[in-house]
DNA sequence: GTGAAAATGGGAACGAGTATCATTGCTGTT
DNA sequence: AACAGCAATGATACTCGTTCCCATTTTCAC
């Protein structure tokens, strides 16, 4: 893997935010730093640091994946009314892990957890 | 809600396995009874359904939804070599929904919780 | 039955994400 | 510093699951 320029600032893009963005959200403040870059190349770098566990990539429940560049064992809590998105920590336990093993034989490598409600600031806004 | 042919067969077809299946899936089943059902109308009869809390959709990180007309308290195990998807108990309780709730603020809602893993089968095969 | 509203069928449109490929530009070597 | 090799990029075409549109059909309250 090649430390080129478009990579070094994906990163930093994805990890000067807690906003969990999109892709294309990505690629817009991208272009502020490099005007000409590619849409593809938001995705394949999003994607090579994903692999790489340098990113998280999330499911917010629309067609959009949101991406996290703060990775590690916590989950998140989405706001049904405006898609803001929170870390949450994994409530999941080993002990739950190895429950599910046993139940259904298969093998677990990870697991995801979604929360899904109202955010403080929409709970006001009636 | 009017309680139309296509309704009834398309309700039929996705209690009638525990596949999880695909919407196209459905579709091919559907136009087994009725030969010119619309690829669209399975689409809004499913996305109706799940409206009503009759069929749950799952998301299994591919670009297809999964369907699952045994609603109620349980999640998912999906298999990372071959796709399929068995059902587990819900680990999350009410204690730990509490605790989202006081620590992010939220209203929670709703959860869901997938796992990944190997499936019995696949994990034979090598 | 009748009429109004809702649902359907067929196909076009949408859009997030992927693939393609000629070109660019890292990086290790001399 | 030039070189060579090859991974990464930019531009754009494409994929395909899902949604939208609208004329026609069907359901259902009366």
């Amino acid at each position: 893997m090649r430390n080129t320029r478009q990579r070094q600032v994906v990163l930093d893009i994805v990890r000067s935010t807690n906003t969990h963005p999109t892709a294309d959200w990505v690629y817009e403040q991208a272009r502020k730093v490099i005007p000409n870059i590619s849409l593809g190349t938001v995705y394949r770098v999003l994607g090579r640091l994903q692999e790489e566990g340098l990113v998280m990539q999330l499911d917010d429940g629309s067609r959009k994946s949101r991406f996290d560049g703060h990775p590690g064992p916590h989950q998140h809590i989405i706001c049904e009314r405006c898609g803001r998105i929170a870390d949450v920590p994994d409530v999941v336990d080993q002990a739950a892990t190895e429950r599910v093993q046993q139940m259904t034989g298969y093998q677990v490598s990870a697991h995801r957890v979604e929360w899904f409600g109202l955010c403080p600031e929409c709970q006001q806004g009636g």
